[in-house]
RNA sequence: GGGCGCAUAGCUCAGUUGGUUAGAGCGCUGCCUUCACACGGCAGAGGUCAGGGGUUCGAAUCCCUUUGCGCCCA
């Protein structure tokens, strides 16, 4: 037998054995399989630039269970990661860590040597960089947080190929991503248009619905007359939040069947102070029980201003810009002088001016009245969203166009959600899109958009006719590249051409993970082995985001989805349940856990929890992997130190003590539970089952035979005894091999020359045993150690008699079971009766003590 | 406001198509220095299955309802 330590332990067996993988390639993905011999996976790209807690452990380990489980059940497994590193995340570290600042107007500096590499002063004010120089420190830092992750990746025994590695932002992904939304144009799936577009002020950028999210804020109902015209006797009460938007005032609305301002429509009122004429309009979108009931419909003060704005065909009287600042400019039939006291303004500021105004001017009527309601935030934003009319590129996803949504909503039934309740909320965010998803952002570090724009005479874009590169010169950067049939010289020059300035979002890349991972038209044939993925693992947070985009760009170039199963996992929620953030100060960094409790123990508490269920952190849980991990290297040893087993026999042959197959019989059940659960994505019932019989098998059946196994009643029971524990053995280190690849792979390399993770998934012994039969003789046998027990003796004292009352029944197996209860229990003679209740019961006589 | 999920031992959770006395781990209590494991082992105590109603021979499980918690969407 090989080494088999003395001691065994978990401590540092992580990096001995990732190494080895490593070296022997165990995880590498076989190119020579055929698609039904492969099992995809298309994992989420973590953003390299934002920290690592253990909620990426935790669904990552999901995973890495269900990999596991398919590459032992003989597929050839494609597991890539890749990184996500465009986007807005990688700006801000980088701003935050260098101390600089994106300034597109600024001149490149070759060797430029930014001010800080980390922990920038509070006070330190940003310099501004020209964009390369920007992206050059992008790239610098990515590099850097890569290994970070990577590190903690490998530690944490994800047996991903690391061959098959991608990050968002690298050649692969741009040309990717600029060939798709290329055929997304071509074939009228993408358009650009001029639109009101929700706004953060502070990133002075475009956002998409699904990057906005409510938060409860505190404002105040002004309630403010308007003079109706022709009648200046008679006034039009309206409650608003926003006073300050009333020079964006085009219309007032009521409910079409609200009674009270039936009389109304199509009446003309007067905006106080700003003076405009605007009409008094019937919408089923006006709330009759909110305020006064009629609301002024101001461009654009919110998302159903715009609807508004939209079906009723109203005036654009826009008052903010994309500094988030009152315009300078007075629009159009406005009082100049009043507007000029808000010219300039961000909308809070504005707000006190208005209201001081209205007070003065004594149209305020009341005071205002303090309420909560939801303000509209971009997710990474501090200051509410702003609504400006701008010219975006966007894709569309069924927002405006009830077939395309039904087609996609359909496309969601094609896909089984593990757990099957998580396919609502697809449908209930496919159901709730009220515009086309906004693909561009007006920021750096990204895919740039692969459009460029004539120029006419005047300088001026022409929009309606964009030119785009050939797909073999992707992937471009239109600021740098020339379109075809234009020199260099004529960008930016009447008649010429201009690139198109922007970037796509990050989800217009990573909605692509797929086609980007599996090498989509890069003709190396890896696509077509892997597409449509078997499986798309990911949290349930980002349904709406990353699973509903990469739908959607699949019906759009393939006409199919992307993935037969949608495994969602749930969060980590602390002890207190609450969700776990760094801002509550309640983070625990993942590698100083491995360390602690060993990376299978913690592979263990993630295994544990349920596909889609939100768990608690809990160090607890690590602690009993742990011991389960340090119990199987024991048990392995004890196991396989009863010397060399004929393992070429016949199963059947050796083993033919019932007891033994009876053993057996359970760990079959166990195996098919097992199956049964990963086969359904459900590794937490896999896990349970497992560690069920496997403490079944250390407390109970190793205890019962082991005397047998040291041959104490001859060689061919010991034969049976020791061939069914290797058996078992080897069923149960592959069962626990998906949850503790570590512990497992050492244990097995103790007797096995090759990796576990490579072995086969286990089958049934299926030698006929009853998983009963052993059952009498284990009861008897825990009676025994009660009473022993109750007597405060050791477990090692001698019994003189064991009177066993059983019915009658359950002789054979007790008989069978004898000999072993025996030398168990240390018990010199069994008597077995035969009993008048249903019961097992037993009289134990403990043998006298020699006291010394 | 619409939708989804959850409520079982002090804690964390299993409990599959309804079927004997509702399970596990942790924690707690007692015992055992036992030759694989003291990072261990053996045993014990602990439950009105959130409340109410219904279906059924039989309900933690199915139906209705109330309450509380969480999440998604508007």
């Amino acid at each position: 037998m090989a080494n088999i330590p003395d001691r065994p332990t978990l401590d540092g067996i992580e990096d001995r054995w990732a190494d080895q993988w490593d070296t022997d390639g165990t995880y590498r993905f076989d190119t020579s399989a055929v698609r039904s011999e492969v099992f995809s996976i298309d994992t989420p790209p973590p953003t390299v630039s934002g920290s690592l807690h253990m909620g990426h452990v935790f669904s990552y380990t999901h995973t890495d269970l269900v990999a596991r489980y398919q590459r032992m059940q003989g597929k050839a497994v494609f597991y890539p990661i890749g990184w996500d590193d465009n986007g807005l995340p990688t700006e801000r570290r980088v701003q935050n860590f260098y101390g600089v600042r994106c300034d597109p107007s600024q001149p490149y500096e070759a060797g430029f040597e930014p001010p800080f590499r980390g922990d920038p002063p509070k006070k330190h004010q940003a310099v501004p960089v020209s964009r390369p120089n920007f992206l050059e420190l992008c790239d610098e830092l990515i590099e850097v947080d890569e290994q970070v992750f990577e590190a903690l990746y490998r530690r944490l025994g994800l047996s991903v190929d690391w061959e098959q590695h991608y990050a968002t932002i690298d050649e692969r992904s741009r040309r990717a991503s600029q060939r798709a939304f290329l055929r997304n144009v071509e074939r009228g799936e993408a358009y650009s248009q001029e639109a009101p577009t929700l706004w953060d002020i502070d990133f002075r950028t475009a956002v998409a619905q699904a990057e906005m999210e409510d938060r409860e804020r505190p404002g105040a109902y002004h309630k403010i007359p308007f003079q109706v015209v022709g009648d200046p006797a008679s006034t039009i009460e309206i409650d608003t939040t926003r006073p300050e938007l009333l020079a964006a005032c085009v219309a007032l609305v009521a409910h079409p069947d609200d009674e009270r301002f039936q009389p109304h429509f199509g009446t003309k009122v007067i905006v106080p102070l700003y003076g405009q004429e605007v009409e008094i309009k019937a919408h089923e979108l006006a709330q009759p029980d909110k305020g006064t009931g009629i609301a002024m419909i101001c461009t654009f003060g919110d998302t159903t201003d715009v609807t508004w704005w939209r079906e009723l065909q109203l005036d654009l009287r826009v008052i903010i810009g994309r500094d988030g600042r009152i315009l300078a400019d007075t629009p159009s039939g406005v009082d100049p002088d009043a507007y000029a006291m808000i010219a300039g303004k961000y909308p809070n500021q504005a707000q006190r001016a208005v209201v001081e105004q209205l007070t003065e001017q004594g149209i305020l009527i009341g005071e205002p009245r303090p309420i909560e309601h939801p303000v509209k935030f971009y997710e990474r934003g501090e200051r509410p969203l702003e609504i400006v009319a701008s010219r975006q590129w966007y894709i569309r996803n069924g927002g405006r166009d009830t077939d395309l949504r039904n087609d996609l909503i359909a496309r969601g039934h094609e896909v089984t959600f593990h757990p099957d309740h998580m396919r609502h909320r697809y449908e209930n965010w496919v159901e709730g899109l009220n515009g086309d998803w906004l693909i561009s952002r007006q920021r750096f570090f990204g895919v740039p958009i692969p459009i460029w724009y004539p120029l006419d005479a005047s300088g001026e874009p022409v929009y309606d006719t964009p030119l785009v590169p050939a797909e073999d010169r992707l992937p471009i950067d239109p600021s740098t590249d020339v379109p075809d049939g234009y020199t260099a010289d004529q960008r930016d020059q009447p008649g010429g051409f201009v690139g198109d300035p922007d970037i796509f979002d990050t989800w217009a890349t990573s909605s692509l993970t797929p086609q980007i991972a599996g090498h989509w038209e890069e003709d190396d044939g890896l696509f077509e082995k892997v597409f449509p993925y078997d499986m798309r693992a990911q949290g349930h947070d980002i349904i709406r985001t990353w699973l509903f985009s990469t739908i959607t760009r699949s019906h759009h170039e393939f006409g199919v989805v992307p993935w037969n199963h949608a495994a969602l996992s749930g969060w980590i929620l602390d002890p207190d349940r609450k969700k776990m953030s760094k801002s509550k100060g309640n983070v625990v960094t993942p590698m100083d856990l491995f360390d602690q409790y060993s990376t299978d123990a913690v592979r263990y508490w993630a295994g544990s929890g349920r596909p889609g269920v939100d768990t608690a952190y809990s160090e607890e849980q690590m602690k009993v992997g742990r011991k389960l991990a340090n119990k199987l290297l024991n048990v392995s040893k004890f196991v396989l130190s009863f010397g060399d087993v004929d393992m070429d026999a016949a199963l059947a042959d050796t083993v033919t003590d019932p007891i033994d197959r009876s053993m057996l019989a359970k760990v079959d059940a166990t195996i098919a539970e097992a199956t049964t659960g990963f086969d359904a994505f459900d590794y937490a019932r896999a896990l349970e089952r497992t560690e069920s019989i496997f403490w079944w098998f250390c407390d109970n059946y190793v205890e019962l035979v082991k005397s047998r196994a040291y041959e104490s009643l001859g060689p061919d029971a010991a034969a049976s005894a020791r061939r069914a524990l290797r058996e078992a053995l080897s069923s149960l280190q592959r069962l626990l091999a998906p949850f503790l690849p570590f512990a497992t792979e050492e244990a097995w390399s103790w007797w096995h020359d090759t990796s576990v993770h490579a072995a086969s998934w286990p089958t049934a012994s299926d030698l006929g045993g009853d998983p009963t039969t052993i059952d009498a003789t284990i009861d008897a046998l825990t009676l025994v150690r009660r009473a022993k027990s109750e007597a405060k003796v050791s477990q090692r004292a001698e019994v003189a008699a064991l009177a066993i009352s059983a019915p009658e029944s359950l002789h054979a197996a007790l008989e069978a079971g004898r000999a072993d209860l025996a030398a168990a229990g240390s018990i010199e003679t069994i008597t077995i009766d035969p009993a008048s209740a249903d019961a097992l019961s037993c009289d134990v006589t403990i043998a006298p003590t020699d006291d010394v």
